[in-house]
DNA sequence: AAACTCAATTCCATATAATGGAACTCTGGA
DNA sequence: TCCAGAGTTCCATTATATGGAATTGAGTTT
């Protein structure tokens, strides 16, 4: 038998080996040369080089100036196609325009995948500033105001599964930079239904959270109003608070009656 | 060297065959269960059933209700850096927002991607609709601005290899629904350096474009300007082409510059 | 320019993973 | 309850991926 690695439990043959080095490439802020993801991939040069080839072919991959690799058009294509067929998006579409037309701020919709929170959908609250620069962006969970209010719904097994793998990172001095106080936060959470970001992910900048999940245990996601701490401050928050959560509601009703009321 | 086989060009292995079911699945307008897939895919049902759930467990599909695939949440991840890593969106951006405050309309940049234009960016013109619902989007060459225009830089065999795989269809009673008639236009179109589109895709939308490219031959892109016809008259188009016009070059003159003056 | 170096690419015997036909199971409708 | 169609699993066979080593190529120094 093949040796097995520690700890991992999929088993994606080839493909997985090949996406796996797609993301290695994509997910790099540096364009990487084949020897850069040679040291970042440990596969034998063979072997990697017969995979970026064929991801080359196939358009996920394109060769940049100066033999780097980036990611390719391909994807934004297939996630198009991704975002616009999302149940989620369409159905909470409507509610999250009705949320920034009742606050002027800025609204997000994040769900969450693994360990992190991906950004399904934005309103933008002034002009069109560089819009989807966060739609499909991973942020943390522990830290955004999106991420603790998804957390806050998910049972004892499916916390502890992300919990236990969280690495902390303080990125301002308000951020919660361990278990003990996330926890803390989440019980606190629970109670009020609505969870706040009050500058812990980036200074300046402000926000509340509430809630969404479909009764059953897969889908869990929250929606945020955010805006920068100048024009926001506690009482703000405290006075979006009801709006966020009667939002969320709304959209998780809405939810639950296209899919269904029980899996 | 192997001579080549007719036809297959590509030679990409287990991946190519996976990303060929990902993308019919992706790329599908209704939501397609097992059964669908194997049709479509025409592949034996253990073979599909194991690439179904090794795309499944790399989260590019996921499962919906009723048994059927929708594309995963990954591909948004993915395609995020792929975006915010292009070099040319990158560089066009400012010049894409000089052209809106221009022109009060929106502004479209996309690029020539095998027989098909894909939307890079955009900026909206009034608040923020729906906004992304176009990046990543694919469109026909043979009636869009941003097509037409791409066209008109391509070289003859480069032309050539488009145009001898087109499968036009008529989406208005003004598209351009032959070769000869595209032909004529894009002569046309080189002459003036801008390319219109005169309701041709959409009915009620009408726009203006001009071509970018790297000197080089792999990078085929376009800048337009769209507007509703009932603000948008032919003398509108007319004012704007200059503009246009500028813009594109602007982005060419910086492209070169970044990228260096030859390959 | 020639020589040198490091990166990228190609080669090919072997190991490994994909293949696909058929059997099995599950689900929902009559 | 039985049936039919969908979805899933199995496993001997075959095709494909693997990876170490040799080759080519690009950029730099003497």
């Amino acid at each position: 038998m093949a040796s097995r690695r520690g700890g991992e439990g999929k088993d994606t043959g080839t493909l997985g080996k090949a996406v796996a080095v797609l993301e290695t490439v994509a997910l790099s802020d540096r364009p990487m040369r084949f020897t850069d993801v040679l040291a970042a991939s440990g596969q034998p040069r063979g072997t990697l080089h017969r995979q970026l080839s064929h991801l080359l072919r196939e358009g996920l991959l394109e060769l940049g100036p100066d033999h780097a690799y980036v990611p390719g058009l391909r994807l934004l294509k297939l996630a198009s196609a991704a975002w616009a067929r999302n149940e989620l998006r369409a159905v909470a579409a409507p509610f999250l325009e009705a949320l920034h037309r009742e606050t002027g701020e800025t609204v997000h919709l994040g769900v969450l995948r693994g360990r992190e929170i991906i950004y399904l959908d934005k309103v933008e609250s002034r002009q069109a500033v560089r819009m989807n620069s966060q739609i499909g962006n991973a942020s943390p969970v522990y830290c955004t105001g999106v991420g603790k209010a998804a957390l806050s719904v998910l049972d004892a097994p499916a916390l502890e599964a992300v919990l236990s793998g969280l690495e902390f990172r303080r990125f301002t001095p308000q951020t919660l930079a361990d278990r003990a106080a996330l926890e803390a936060e989440l019980a606190e959470i629970r109670r009020e239904g609505v969870a706040f970001d009050r500058e812990e992910h980036e200074p300046g900048i402000r926000c509340v959270a509430a809630p969404v999940h479909d009764g059953g245990r897969d889908l869990v996601a929250a929606v945020s109003v955010t805006g920068p701490a100048y024009r926001v401050g506690p009482e703000r928050l405290a006075e979006w608070a009801p709006h966020v959560r009667a939002a969320a509601a709304a959209v998780m009703g809405e939810l639950v009656f296209r899919l269904g009321p029980q899996r």
